[in-house]
DNA sequence: CTGAAAGCGCTTACAG
DNA sequence: CTGAAAGCGCTTACAG
């Protein structure tokens, strides 16, 4: 590939000019300008953006930390990083943590190597003295779905209000007793959908009851969801609606239900969380909460790169609290 | 962030023995190797991988280029190729196409001016001019699920074999009228799964008949499946099954199946292609063709990254064409 | 407006 | 076994 050298030569004038002609910020006679400009054409040149990074102490890419790209709700999230990345000059690097602290240290370390110039992180981890310490280090950081108390940009999904909104629609449809099958309340956003439906539950003037709370407190994830949900079924609960806090776990919901000779929406109304892409396509269809997770992740990147461009003359970080949206579609039926 | 020369300060050598010592690529003695260490523990010193790119013309980053993150298949793939990646010392930079042919000869020109060490394209695109050009440079590439004529390495799945094996088993089990649902055919992967479907049915002795052949030539995508099923049923056509050849369009054609009154597998079976993570959770839980999208991503990764540090001297490339599994669930039934 | 020079942080022949 | 020097491809004060 051809060098700024190559270009200096056939143009016949030096390389510092060819740099300030290229990056624009001195002044270049015209006739300068236009040998250089030729050159460049003529050879194809691209500056190399190693020996650049070297020299600016830039490396224009930026890191999306995530615990895996299987799960069904971060291909949306990556492709609006991307999107937005390319189109302000970043690449991006894409890195799975699978939620381990050591592979996320560890990863941050190496990238640190290689200076990219920000991270966004959407990881949980109670413990984060690696976020903190980069933040603390002067590096642009931007938290994505889930946020912690650091004060830099964050962009979360309102998730009180988006749990709030669906449980209140379930009980103006006439559903009096509304179940819900939670997250693992130790993440953030689920304590939060929670504390939604318990508020829902309460401005309707309907008595919370603590055996319509399902998967909560423990590793909960969507393999259980069916066998908790039999379990309530067959100890004679049934409530008119259930509250599911993610679409995947909705699945085994309906699933569970249906085993046990029960239909949706009939007898039992089903509500989930999400909007994965699969959703609108059940049997039937499932009205669910959506969150707008490319615009989100878009976002994202480019609050962040706008931190990196900026540095240190930076506004004050902000928290972003997205609003959410109720699809309604048919797991839902009027009683 | 602590250097290098920091390192031969503190050490108390030159800049020279530090590189040395660090790479174990020349003799150093005991003492000095000792004092180097000492120091770079202290400095927790990490050797700024922007400077060792400058110098050695690697830049340890490779690129997977796919049409979109958001397509199911490519999460897991994604996935494959950056674990691999992480292992051998890679980073992976992930850029999204839409099969559009300019932005992907635009990320290319980019991410060599980035000195990206080898690409994996998992895209179609018949021009694929760009892709002849790099390899001609002697850039490493690898060709992931869709091939081309080109003297690379090509981790492909063996797509005929796959539908072979489907359709041969919904003969096997008394569906003796055999309707496809294909992809585009100007897809190569399509037209193997068409051919598999073909030979399937000559070697079972069965007929062909053009009228049960649905989508094919067409931009057909998962959206279309539903009307061209309907209309179909409507003419009076009964197929006691149908192959479709991706998962996604199998949710259209069970529902279009459903919606006209037939049920799924007793009047009608139907069997799908990619084993997604949302076909087992279906009702009824989707028979399938499984592709190992994971290891897929993984081996690509692997070769991409030999070759990489091998350069010049590399094995002939070689097309690793991979077995498909049936995932035999509950969406066919023997007649 | 333009060029020569220093330097970003490394690696690697070249001497010794 | 070790150090001084050149150089990877740029950018950016410093002179002029």
């Amino acid at each position: 590939m051809a060098t700024i050298k190559d270009v200096a030569a056939l143009a016949g004038v030096s390389i510092s000019t060819v740099s300030r002609t290229l990056s624009g910020i001195a002044p270049v006679s015209d006739e300068t300008r236009e040998a250089v400009m030729k050159a460049v054409e003529e050879l194809n040149y691209q500056p190399n953006v190693l020996a650049q990074g070297l020299k600016r102490g830039r490396s224009n890419l930026i890191s999306l930390i995530i615990p895996n790209i299987m799960n069904p709700i971060f291909p949306a999230v990556a492709r609006g990083v991307e999107d937005r990345a390319r189109n302000m000059g970043f690449n991006v690097i894409l890195c799975n943590t699978d939620e381990k602290l050591d592979v996320e240290e560890d990863y941050v370390k190496k990238l640190q190597m290689r200076w990219v110039d920000g991270y966004i992180f959407a990881t949980a981890s109670g413990n984060s003295a690696h976020i903190r310490e980069l933040h603390g280090q002067g590096v642009p950081v931007v938290l994505l779905i889930r946020g912690m108390d650091l004060a830099v940009d964050q962009i979360v999904l309102d998730n009180f209000k988006g749990a709030y909104e669906a449980v209140s629609y379930l009980i103006s449809q006439g559903n009096g007793s509304v179940a819900i099958y939670n997250g693992r309340t130790d993440i953030e956003l689920y304590q939060e959908r929670y504390n939604g439906y318990l508020k829902a539950l309460e401005d309707a003037g309907i008595p919370f009851d603590e055996n319509l709370v399902l998967g909560s407190a423990q590793n909960a994830e969507q393999t259980n969801t069916y066998p908790s949900v039999m379990e309530m079924l067959e100890k004679g609960l049934r409530p008119d609606a259930i509250f599911v806090a993610s679409d995947p776990m909705a699945l085994g919901v309906m699933r569970a239900i249906r085993d046990f000779g029960l239909r949706v929406p009939d007898d039992i109304s089903v509500i989930g969380f999400d909007n994965l892409e699969f959703s609108a396509m059940l049997e039937p269809p499932l009205t669910t909460v959506s969150q707008p997770l490319y615009k989100m992740g878009a976002l994202a990147a480019e609050r962040l790169i706008k931190r990196i461009e900026r540095k240190g003359a930076s506004k004050p970080p902000r928290i972003f609290r997205i609003n959410s949206k109720l699809i309604v579609r048919h797991t839902v039926k009027a009683k």
